[in-house]
DNA sequence: TATGAATGAGATTTCATTCAT
DNA sequence: CATGAATGAAATCTCATTCAT
C-alpha cells in the first residue's frame, strides 16, 4: 500500500492527516447539504462548495454520490450506537425504569446533536429511494432495527421485573419508538430554534408510556 | 378550475364530463406512479403512460408537475377529511372513548385504502422537497394539522369528561397520532401483503393509549 | 404501438415521415462527425449541432452514444452488402475473373461514396475500443468477415475453374482484401482530393493479384 | 533531453543512470497500457501504476501525455529502423530476392517482438487522433514512410535486375507492404496466441508477391 | 526528484416543458 | 383538446495536469 518508510514516529504521516481532514470536511459538508436540501436535491457541486474543495476532490474520497451518502450514514450510525451502548453499560445494574430512561436520554441527546442528519434517518424509514440510492437507502432501516434491538432488550427486562404488562409486550417497543420519534421531530425539526429541556420531556414521555393518558 | 360555465342545460356538458374523466385517470395514474417510484423518481412520462395518454395531455390538465401533485394531494385530502368528519358526526353524542375509537377506525381504514398515497403523505412530513415542490410540499403538513385539529377536539372532550389526565394534555394528541402512524406504517408499508385485522389493533392501541404499558 | 387510426392512406403518417427524416439527418451528421473527429473525439454535442437539432433529440432516437454509432454502422453495412450482392448477382454466370472484377468495382465504388465511414470501418479492424463501445466495436470486424465470405466464394470458383493456384488458396482472399484496402486507403484517405480512375486501378490490381509483380 | 552534462567522470553519473532507468520503466509501462487499453483509454494513472511510480513522476520525465506517447513511438521507431537497416546491410551484395526476403523477415520478427506497439502503429495509419495527439499522431505515418523508402529502394534494385515488371512498379511497394501488414495483423493480432512459423509464411508471401495467385 | 491529493473543464445523459400538427 | 418529437438546462462523473510537501 504505502512504500513510504514511516521515518521515525509511529503515527500517521502528515499527508495522511491532511487527507483525513479533507475527508472529515467533506462528510461535514455532506451532512449539512443533504439535510438542508434533501437527499435528492443535494448536488455534488453544493457539497464541494460547502466543504471548500473542488468537485473532483469528492470523487477522490468517495466513489460516487451514493458512496458519499453511505459513508456519511455509516459514520454517524457508529457514533449513535456507541452512545446508546455506553448509556446502557452505565445503567447496567439499574432497574428497568432507569435503563429505559438512560436509553431515551442518550437517543434524544444524540438526535439533538445531529438534528440535521436525524432528518434523513427518520425520513429514510419510508422514502422511496431504492432507485437513486440502491444501497445507501437501506441503512436508515438498518439503524432503526438496531435501535429497536436495544429497546426490545430493555423491554424484556421490564417484563421480567413485572413492570410491563404482558398483553401489550408486542407493541411496547414499536410504540415507544414512535413516541420518541414524535417528540424528536417536534422538538428538533418542527421547532428547530426552540430551546427545549428534553430531560423533563423524557421523564414525561416515560410516565406517559407506562401510565397512559387515561385517569 | 372550470373556465366555461355549462352552456345551456343544467348538468355538465359531455365535453366537460370527458375532460373530467381524463383528469381522474391522470390523478389515478399519478397516485400509483408517485407512490411506486417516490416523489422524485416519478416522471411525467411514466404517469402519462400509466394513464394511457400523451405527456402533452398532462399539461392540458395541470400547469406543471407540481400542480399535478398538488391536485392529487388535494383530491385525496378532501376524501380523507370527509371520512373523518362523517365518522365524528356519526359518533356525535357518544362518549369520549367511542369518539376516539371512531376517529381511529376511520383513519386506519382510509389509510389502508390509499396505502400508496399514505406513503407520500407521511413521507412529506419531513421530506425536504421545498426546492422541488415549493408549494405542494406544504400540503402534507397541512393535512396533518387538520387531522390534529380533529384529534385535539376529541381530546378536549376527554378532558372535560374526566377521562384524560390534565398533566399530559399537551402531549396527548401528538403521541396519539404518533402511535397511529407507527401502526399504520407497520401494517401498510412494512408488511403491505399481510392481512391485518385493524379493528382489533385499534382497540389495543386505544387501551395502550389510555392505560399505558406499565402494570 | 400506435393508437392512431391511419386515417385514409396506407402510407406512414406525416409525423412518422418527419421522425424518419430527423433520424436520417442524425445518422448523416454522425457519419460526418465520427469520421472527421474519430470515434472517440466525436461528441454528442457536435453531432447534434451538425444535424441541426438539440442534444436531447439524439437521445429520442438512440438510447446512447454507442447505440447511435451502432445504428450508423448497421445502416451503412446493409447498404454495402446489398451493393456487393447485387454486383455478384449481375455477374452470376460470368467466369471467375469477371466476377472478381465486379466485386472489386462494387467495393471500391461503395468505399468512395462513403469514404468517411470507410475510415471508421477499416480502423475498427484493430482499434481498441472494447471499453468505449462494448458492442458497436464488434461490427467492423463482422463486416469484414461478411466481405471475406463473399470474396472467398468467388475464389473457390476460381480454384474450380483452374484459374487459381491451389498452393496459395488459403492466402488468396486475405491478400486480395489487403490489396484492396491498400488502394482504397491510398485513394480515399491519403489523397482524398485526388480524382482517381479506379476502374483502371481495379484492372491493374486484378492483374497484379493474378500475375504477381515478377517478370 | 538531458539538461545537465555529466559532472566530472566520463560516463553518466549515478543520478543520470537512475533517471534513465525510471524513464525506461515508464516507457515500458506506457507501451503495455497504450496497447492494452488503446490510445484513448490509456490513462496516466494506469501507466504510473504499471510502472510502479506516482503520476507526478510521469510529468517529471515527459511534458504531458502526448510527449509520453511520442517518446514511446520514437524509441521503438529507432529500434525498428535500426533492425531493418542492419538486415539490409547484411544482405548488401545479395540479389533482389534475397534482399527483399531479409527485409521482410526483419520486419516480421520486429513486429512479433513488439506486437503490442505494432497494434498502435498500424492503427495510427488511419486513426483520427489529430485532436487528441496533435503531433504524436503523425509519427506512425512517418514510420510507414520510412519503411516505404527502404522497400522502394529494394524494389528499384529488382527493377534494375529485371526481376520486376516495369508496368507495376508504382504499385509494387504499396501492395507489398499491404500484404505484409495483412499477414502480421492476422498472425499477431487476430491470433496472438498462435505460434506461427513466419519464416515459412515470409517465403510464401514472397512467392505470391512475385508470381501472383493465378496459374 | 518523487509523491499523490486537489483541481476543474468538459463529456454524457436525463427529463420537465413546449408547441406545431 | 390530444399528441409526442424537440428542446436544453442541469446533474454526475472522468481524468490530464499541477504543485506543496
Amino acid at each position: 500500500m504505502n512504500r513510504r518508510s514511516e521515518s521515525e514516529s509511529a503515527g500517521p504521516s502528515l499527508r495522511e492527516r491532511i487527507r483525513e481532514t479533507t475527508a472529515q470536511a467533506i462528510l461535514g459538508a455532506a451532512e449539512e447539504v443533504f439535510a438542508d436540501q434533501g437527499l435528492v436535491s443535494a448536488h455534488m457541486g453544493d457539497i464541494a462548495a460547502r466543504a471548500g474543495v473542488a468537485v473532483g476532490t469528492l470523487y477522490n474520497h468517495f466513489k460516487d454520490r451514493e458512496a458519499l451518502l453511505a459513508g456519511l450514514l455509516a459514520a454517524r450510525r457508529t457514533e449513535m450506537l456507541a452512545r446508546l451502548d455506553q448509556a446502557l453499560r452505565e445503567a447496567q445494574d439499574k432497574p428497568f425504569r432507569e435503563k429505559l430512561r438512560a436509553l431515551l436520554r442518550a437517543k434524544l441527546s444524540n438526535a439533538q446533536e445531529h438534528r440535521k442528519l436525524f432528518h434523513i434517518l427518520w425520513q429514510g424509514e419510508m422514502a422511496r429511494l431504492e432507485e437513486t440510492f440502491p444501497s445507501a437507502c437501506r441503512m436508515p432501516a438498518e439503524v432503526l432495527r438496531e435501535i429497536h434491538v436495544r429497546v426490545e432488550k430493555v423491554m424484556k427486562q421490564g417484563l421480567r421485573e413485572g413492570e410491563l404488562r404482558a398483553d401489550m409486550s408486542d407493541l411496547a417497543s414499536v410504540l415507544f419508538m414512535a413516541m420518541v420519534r414524535a417528540l424528536a421531530v417536534r422538538a428538533f425539526i418542527l421547532r428547530p430554534e426552540a430551546d427545549i429541556d428534553f430531560t423533563a420531556e423524557a421523564d414525561r414521555l416515560l410516565e406517559f408510556f407506562l401510565e397512559g393518558a387515561g385517569t
